[in-house]
DNA sequence: TCGCTAATTGACCGGTCGACCAGTTAGCGA
DNA sequence: TCGCTAACTGGTCGACCGGTCAATTAGCGA
């Protein structure tokens, strides 16, 4: 909206981000054109080349900035670490629905990236998946949860049922008898904990 | 491969599909070229238009014949029904991920498709998500799983569990401590099953 | 056997794509 | 204050996009 009175190139970058991040949320990467962008950010097309060299180079740009940011977030959740116990994962699961219902851009992002064959965020995943599975390690061997199952597994099945869940969630909406949000979060945790009570 | 010895126009639609198919499910609609889908095909780009139209066009004819194939053999599967059990719940959980493992590619297709916004499937997943809550209805009604869970919410989760794995199934492949699809599977199951026994 | 219909072809269209480049201008350090 | 660097612009390029069309040809019913 309200031009910059001079120069400034990090604003300007920030800008063709911005833009960029919210065009390839909705529409992909192949059906995004330069054109486009650079009117959604206020810029010249080639301004963008500028700045970002190809469109590639942008689209690297944007994926590489919003993984930092996940990243950096679900690191730092992971690592202030509790003592074990099962309420520690029952607010580790909903801390992480929390943050996709805040950030459903993120999903879409990610399912983009993926389909499109980028394993960047593969290797990120594997190691905060890994911190989070050493958990539920650590309260198996304390007997809080039931020890007959894989940690690995069990992190991934939450993360796939709350990832799934705003994967589709314009799609499921209105599906008769669907709840809210967190109704669906409420009676996933009951299932969940329940199913990893110990004997 | 082998060449028609005649004219063949439904041999003609059925290879065009089949190999929009599969560029389609691994590029997604905007990444592919009608250059691409003739070549692919063995036919001339005119071809394609004469029988299906446009890119559009094709594009919802592969949509709906993959969302039939899909529909037919879920619905088969809920209507052969036996006497409401645990066993009824878990075996439906196997034969959906059993499904999904054979078909990896309707997965991608169907994450493109929503991604683009498409809301055809939406209709279709609202009535087999109906079809598999009345199951679960039924089975807590009989006592046999606990009833203090929505049961749209109880088959949304582990359509979610498996729909995602597969969704992802490149991408945790080599994920620390990550098991096979069966020990996956096994392990959900475990956790599912345990989580929705009665009080 | 003979037309009629539809399958099939290759040439071609206007438009848009991503990228480039020469030129201009603003800011900043010397 | 002055020049150098980089931010920034408008115009343009060849390639390729999806789509069209007239011409050809195979098959099938009369």
């Amino acid at each position: 909206m309200n031009e910059p009175a001079t120069r400034d190139p990090e604003l300007t970058r920030a800008r063709i981000l911005q833009a960029a991040f919210e065009l390839f949320v909705e529409k992909g990467f192949a059906a995004v054109t330069m054109r486009e962008l650079a009117e959604n950010s206020g810029v010249t097309k080639s301004l963008i080349h500028h700045h970002f060299g190809t469109k590639e180079g942008l689209w690297d740009a944007v994926k590489e900035l919003a993984f930092a940011r996940y990243y950096e977030g679900q690191k730092e959740e992971l690592e202030q670490a509790g003592t074990p116990s099962p309420d520690l994962l029952r607010n580790g699961v909903i801390r992480y629905f929390r943050f996709l219902a805040d950030n459903p851009q993120v999903v879409r992002l990610f399912t983009w990236a993926h389909l499109e064959g980028d394993s960047s965020c593969s290797h990120m995943d594997a190691e905060l998946v890994g911190l989070g599975a050493e958990r539920v390690r650590e309260a198996q061997q304390a007997g809080l949860l039931r020890d007959d199952l894989n940690p690995t597994h069990v992190v991934t099945t939450f993360i796939n049922a709350c990832t799934q869940w705003f994967a589709t969630c314009e799609h499921h909406a209105d599906w008769p008898g669907m709840g809210s949000d967190e109704e669906y979060l409420a009676d996933f945790l009951k299932l969940f904990m329940r199913g990893l009570q110990p004997d």
